[in-house]
DNA sequence: TTGAAAGCGTTACCAG
DNA sequence: CTGGTAACGCTTTCAA
């Protein structure tokens, strides 16, 4: 059994309450006392029970986070620079994965509700969004990350994917790629918004997304990879041949090119491939890899701000929305105006 | 105010206590009772407050996780298959990370503990384990992950770090390697540990460390790749030049093989490398990444069965280990013989 | 400057 | 089968 706040009274003769008052900085408590309760504190190793100071005062400086994937570092970063933001200002951050699987994320959300979380931050996997209207009456504030119900009206932080969609179409284009076509994501609003950008600018530039052009994997992004190369194949057996592809995500991506250099063609001689997310390791990759950065760790960062000012704010705030400008990054995948040599 | 037992009690003008055994399945209550609780739960959408029943039970059911850093696949990898098999048990992991900083993780360690975790599991960045022979006479049970302390007789899940660095070592010297370097890694188990086998491996070669040719990064892991880049043009300047380089880890690994690329020579031809970790896209490299395979789920899953069995057994259980055998997965930064081999 | 009493939401124990 | 009472470790309020 731990110390607590009663083991110390006694030993020193006072009151529970005294030592709860040293323990929070309590102005009118002498400095003698004062010293002598820091120093069985100290001597007992004592640290406070911050369950029970959560019974009674309502906060618990704990607020969770649930995504789908951590192996995906767009995740783990997110997670990384979202704790950061919070411990700044003593709030704990609790991470639950979902893997990808709606049923098990609404178990992590009920079972995180049930700590009384003071926020709770969720890059959804489900497509419905009847259980966060349930939650916005009732419970802690509720942050949606990355993936948003444009219905909802929630509190929201995320890249602007209809611009990604835009950015990488805009970009194979401008590589002189005629024949664009897009292994598209999920049906959340990344996945949607990124399609969208990318049928929008193919119909700015007149031109067709051919039949089987938008192709999509039977799951989400887990197996992203695995699902970029099964899918390219099919889109390498098409004629006309697509000279240029957009990517979802760079897992896919990654697993896309992979099968086109086993067709024995060349990227981006043949087939230039963008992808989005720009991962740490996209520049040391077989074929370095054209990516729109979504700006992760800034996600985590505006999310943590957001979180806080829902926090600190005693009247109950208005829902509000951040969406971050994705860029650009070249590298060789898609760099059709320069020669590249084939390993 | 979230729904509580007393609402319900009131509502249907039972006791507390009734509602409470619903609430946990006791055999002592009428079907007709325990229905109308359970709708009653249902429309009010309750969930039970477990920072209050852990205050009486004196359990939390709550584990917590201490990583050095998040983005490392090989931390969210364990993160994940600890967590899953944690909540088959209805545990619940709570995650957070050190960033290499001892400082930050002793803050850590102890905002956990004042939650009254369960059980601790830390992949520690510290150095010394004073503070965790503290923790051992006081605090839930403790175990290790990744990182010993060799004295301390713990209770500790890892790699078997000396097999690490033996089959790294004479894989090189299998591929013809003559003179070989290491870029070690940090002062902790792992790196000593894979040093070590290094170490031993050419001595029973009758092979010569040269000056030199063992290098140390002057930061810890975070910068892994910049620092493996960094280490490694040194080497290129020496003479003679290494061979083959046996690293710590994949992303100095990949940092190092960058620097013999942009040197002009070539992979494995004039110089072979090998790192350790086995991540996800080390087949989908520059130069596909010959490693160590750590088996980092099945530290996950091991960790979550050894934290289980402390967790069930009544009686407080002597300290075990598990080391886990590392394994070979050769690709082409090391297939001098040229093999065909993928992984 | 100090502390007694009440209460936070729950469970344990035991009596009815 | 049901429920009163005490307790878990802490904070709040108010009186001394």
């Amino acid at each position: 059994m731990p110390t607590t706040m009663k083991d110390i009274a006694r030993d020193l003769g006072v009151s529970i309450v005294t030592v709860s008052k040293v323990l929070r900085n309590h102005e009118d408590i002498s400095e003698e006392t004062r010293k002598r309760v820091l120093n069985r504190v100290k001597e007992l190793n004592y640290t406070p029970n911050l369950a029970a100071r959560g019974l009674v005062t309502g906060k618990t400086y704990l607020v969770g986070l649930v995504v789908p994937d951590l192996l995906h570092p767009f995740f783990a970063e997110i997670a990384t620079s979202l704790s950061r933001g919070l411990l700044k200002k003593g709030y704990c951050l609790t991470i639950s994965t979902s893997e990808e699987d709606p049923e098990l994320e609404e178990n992590e959300i009920n079972r995180l509700l049930s700590r009384r979380l003071d926020a709770l931050l969720i890059a959804t996997s489900n497509t419905s969004s009847a259980s966060f209207e349930r939650m916005q009456k009732q419970g802690p504030p509720l942050i949606l990350i990355d993936r948003n119900f444009p219905g909802l009206g929630a509190n929201f932080v995320g890249v602007d994917d209809e611009a990604v969609g835009v950015l990488a179409t805009e970009h194979l284009i401008a590589m002189g790629c005629m024949r664009i076509a897009h292994l598209r994501g999920p049906d959340n609003s990344p996945g949607v918004g990124r399609l969208n950008g990318y049928v929008k600018t193919l119909a700015k530039h007149r031109l067709k997304s051919l039949a089987g052009y938008v192709s999509a994997p039977r799951t989400v992004d887990i197996q992203s990879r695995e699902s970029g190369a099964e899918l390219m194949k099919a889109l390498i057996g098409l004629s006309p041949r697509p000279d240029g592809v957009f990517c979802y995500n760079d897992p896919m991506a990654i697993g896309a090119i992979h099968s086109i250099l086993d067709a024995g063609l060349r990227v981006p001689g043949d087939i230039a491939v963008i992808g989005s997310g720009n991962l740490h390791y996209d520049s040391e990759l077989r074929v370095p890899l054209s990516s729109i950065d979504q700006q992760t760790d800034l996600i985590g960062e505006r999310a943590a701000r957001l979180t806080l000012s829902l926090l600190e704010s005693k009247t109950p705030p208005r829902n509000r929305t951040f969406i971050i400008e994705p860029k650009l990054v070249i590298r060789e995948s898609t760099d059709r105006k320069k020669r590249t040599s084939e390993a």
